[in-house]
DNA sequence: ACTTCATTTATTGGATACACTTTTATAACG
DNA sequence: CGTTATAAAAGTGTATCCAATAAATGAAGT
């Protein structure tokens, strides 16, 4: 894993108006990325115990922690059961496309009026960097900074309500992209990030804005496809069924 | 004050995703209303013991509602120094007006679409509701019922994303309107909500988009008007300017 | 009298301890 | 052999305790 990018993807500003002590954000970043590169898959339990003494700190910093990400929608806490990764429904997995469907491209007009000239090569760099780990099949490097490509888009408007929206959304989007949908169908198509850059540069408020909005209908269809059941998992029965297919145990 | 209509503004749904459990849900209701409502003015310190006492928990508790809280935007939390009312600045206030014309704009094809007869009824009813707060004078019931007619109306999208980021919204354009802005001011006129009602109930979604986009433009406007200095609070001058009017003490 | 420095007080940050709930393991029973 | 009941284990919820930091008070010096 290369250095990191999480400066990028926000993962909440240095002083974020919570009491973000230095250490405990630390423990935090941690975790935000461990989810949102999926290094810990939808599900996972997190248990406190086990999070403090991982980091050498009692449970009371992992809970504040927790909490944040809970407020985050990135973890599920249930009372007296813990915390897990979350799991997004796919009625919630749509609701986070449309949202940023309209936030987006909302935007674009403020976006379009601040762009200057180094924050676009910024940009840039920036895709040439998702290009970077495109090619060396780093897919959660990849997946990673395309969506700090939209956090840092929005940052251009100077709306950082916004953007701290758009930071959760896109994290979000990241778990939904790991709950449904295969690896490679998310990260490699969609890199045209380059053209909505010149289309900006351009002063197209019109273009920019349908450009947003086809690419996020892109990423959407190419992840969400399918609604599947709620799983409350017939083992029982699906074990039945692999049995009678092999009846004895070789 | 009359019977809370704190369901109506979210406030965080009973289950929330984070382990609410019922006691610090009522404690977190219970400072939400408050600061919504202006009982407690911005930049009010917001003592762990103090209100630890008055629920009657431990500083635990409160810790935690103060943290959703501040992550929530409603409360300033700062090392070592404890939490207060959030006071928010002009470029926060803006970013706030200008994230709502965004996304309440935006939403408004959905809303319409999914605009059922009964759901149109119970947010004439709340209209109705409003009307009376503000002609018996309840500016504070007034401006939170404006607040959730909004989010009412968003909560018709069917978008849960959306509609929790819209409560942020408003309950932070609550917070705007008690710093800066007179009372009657953002009160009394804007009560045309009415209008849009039927405007969506004839699902005319051009005509509703450009009324929100007028509506949220005209709250803003009757609400920011100045840019006032940090107000490092010259008190000696103040003071000093007070005993000159009144040279003796009667 | 005003400023500066030291001490005291108040308040927060974080760790530990204990009560309670859920889950798992074990045993008794059908 | 599978099911249910009981007991142990694990894990969370909350209160209390101690250390660290900031605010307030008071004293000394200019």
């Amino acid at each position: 894993m290369g250095k990191r990018a999480s400066a990028e993807l926000g993962a909440g500003r240095a002083d974020d108006g919570l009491g973000g002590n230095g250490r405990d954000e630390v423990i935090y970043r941690n975790l935000f990325v461990a989810i949102v590169e999926n290094h810990l898959a939808p599900g996972t339990k997190l248990p406190e115990d086990t999070l403090a003494e991982t980091y050498g700190v009692s449970r009371t910093s992992i809970r504040k922690v927790l909490q944040r990400l809970a407020h985050e929608r990135l973890v599920d806490v249930r009372l007296n059961r813990g915390a897990s990764v979350a799991q997004p429904s796919v009625g919630e997995a749509r609701d986070i496309f449309s949202a940023r469907r309209i936030i987006e491209c909302g935007a674009i007009p403020q976006v379009v009026a601040k762009a200057t000239s180094p924050a676009l090569e910024a940009l840039r760099d920036l895709v040439r960097r998702e290009h970077a780990a495109q090619d060396r099949g780093d897919w959660r490097e990849s997946i990673f900074l395309s969506g700090a490509f939209h956090v840092e888009l929005m940052r251009l408007s100077g709306n950082e309500t916004l953007t701290d929206f758009l930071t959760q959304l896109v994290s979000r989007s990241s778990l939904v992209i790991a709950t449904y949908g295969s690896p490679q169908t998310a990260s490699c198509r969609h890199s045209e990030h380059d053209d909505v850059i010149e289309i900006i540069a351009a002063g197209d408020v019109e273009a920019a804005t349908r450009w947003m909005d086809r690419h996020l209908r892109d990423v959407e269809r190419s992840v969400v496809l399918v609604e599947e059941e709620p799983e409350p998992a017939d083992l029982k029965k699906i074990l039945e069924e692999v049995a009678q297919r092999r009846p004895k145990l070789r």
